[in-house]
DNA sequence: CGTGGAATTGATTACGTTCAATAGATGTGG
DNA sequence: CCACATCTATTGAACGTAATCAATTCCACG
């Protein structure tokens, strides 16, 4: 079930049958992970490039202070570590935040694709482009925007990228994080992670049932969280 | 000129004269662009690979309400859009703070290094993978830290990058940046940028003559500023 | 010299943190 | 199926960091 990495795909070029094929057949491992553990550890060498089939991670740092700081969410469809052949310790940690079902694909795997489909290999460039992109992005939201703001803008882009993967069809999107964890990712406290998002709930610019979030208006939720779309690189601008 | 680059590169792999006479002896365009031009502006689609010869540049975002957000600086020996082929239309723009000596590869030269020279493809590929590592670590230190804290550790990385590319052999760097500048980069105001460089000159932690930023104690600065240079992915650990 | 950009200082305000406590939800074992 | 434990969400109050507003000084350059 690689579905949401083709969907994700598609919105950069339309893959071909044989295409998608090489995508689904290609020998693998999948394998489960624990909500709470971590695939990858700072320090350790990359070995597997991995996919997301299904929960949520994260990339994270851990602070000599005992903090952590989150700089991405990984949800069904993103890939992590395609470089895993340049770099020889990884930077950062990745945990899930949910229950995981993982694809590994080998080094070879990998090479094989890159160096015999030259539009898969573009294909998967473009997506690490877009994860930078979206870094970029990160830090204009933490370094421009206020709290409100930064947290609006994060669900519109979840919005987003939900339906890139084909896992959302309406306004809404699935979304396991706790306060804690959102506001790990934002930069900002528990406790005022939790206000914001009461504020949000107030203006009706959001509503949250269980893990799902609402966005009721997406208009006046892109202009309030001053959000363009540009940088997720897609032909896709929601509802 | 593009001994910053070559430099640069001999972090990760020794490179044989071959292929730095490669580099050097590319048919390439030398230009100038003058302080406060744009070097590409976004939304247009990217063109050439840069190279910054000598100079500043860096990368921003303009925000609705008129202000900027500085993403990234480059320096004498970054490279700009090695991923030009993929993406149509750039999400940021890149402007001159000082003038700036540029080298302006063509996209057939750029894929003429990356079919034929395995190894500098490799070379350039960790290079852009680097620049990905600080754009995480730009948003662990803008998300996770104070303003001291924050400005202080982007002293130290601006001076072991300045060391990697053979632009600093002590304790110092050349550091262009007007408070304004600095404080856009950080997501702090310029008065605020102001009383920070006090403190840390109180501290006696750095001191500044003209552009020149002057780091006393790389111990305690690094233990201060909580700087880990793991994410530069280099075996200098500068002093 | 004089002029405009850059740096500096002071005073006030506001946004977000921290501490502390409570309420609600979820889960586990007896 | 209840009781207890634990994690998550919520609220209040006091504090602190950094923003904003408003001048003033410094400095480089023509």
């Amino acid at each position: 079930m690689i579905k949401p990495l083709i969907e994700k795909l598609s919105h950069y070029m339309v893959l071909s049958e044989e295409e998608k094929q090489i995508l689904e057949n290609t020998t693998r491992q999948r394998i489960a992970i624990e909500k709470g553990d971590d695939i990858i550890m700072q320090g350790q060498r990359p070995d597997y490039v991995y996919l997301i089939e299904s929960g949520w991670a994260c990339r994270y740092k851990f602070l000599e202070d005992g903090r952590n700081h989150t700089m991405a969410f990984l949800i069904p469809g993103d890939l992590c570590d395609v470089h895993v052949t340049i770099l020889d310790k990884m930077d950062h940690s990745i945990r899930a935040l949910t229950a995981l079902k993982l694809t590994k694909f080998s080094i070879d795997e990998i090479v094989n694709i890159m160096e015999n489909y030259p539009r898969l290999a573009h294909a998967f460039f473009w997506s690490t482009l877009v994860d930078e992109a979206i870094l970029r992005e990160w830090l204009v939201n933490m370094g421009a925007r206020s709290c409100e703001l930064r947290v609006a803008h994060f669900f519109c882009e979840l919005l987003l990228r939900s339906r890139m993967a084909g896992l959302s069809y309406d306004g809404s999107f699935d979304c396991p994080l706790t306060q804690v964890e959102l506001g790990e990712s934002m930069g900002i406290s528990q406790v005022h992670t939790n206000r914001v998002l009461q504020k949000l709930r107030q203006e009706g610019l959001i509503s949250m049932e269980g893990r799902r979030v609402i966005i009721h208006d997406w208009k006046r939720m892109k202009a309030f969280s001053q959000f363009d779309p540009t940088y997720l690189h897609s032909k896709l601008d929601a509802l």
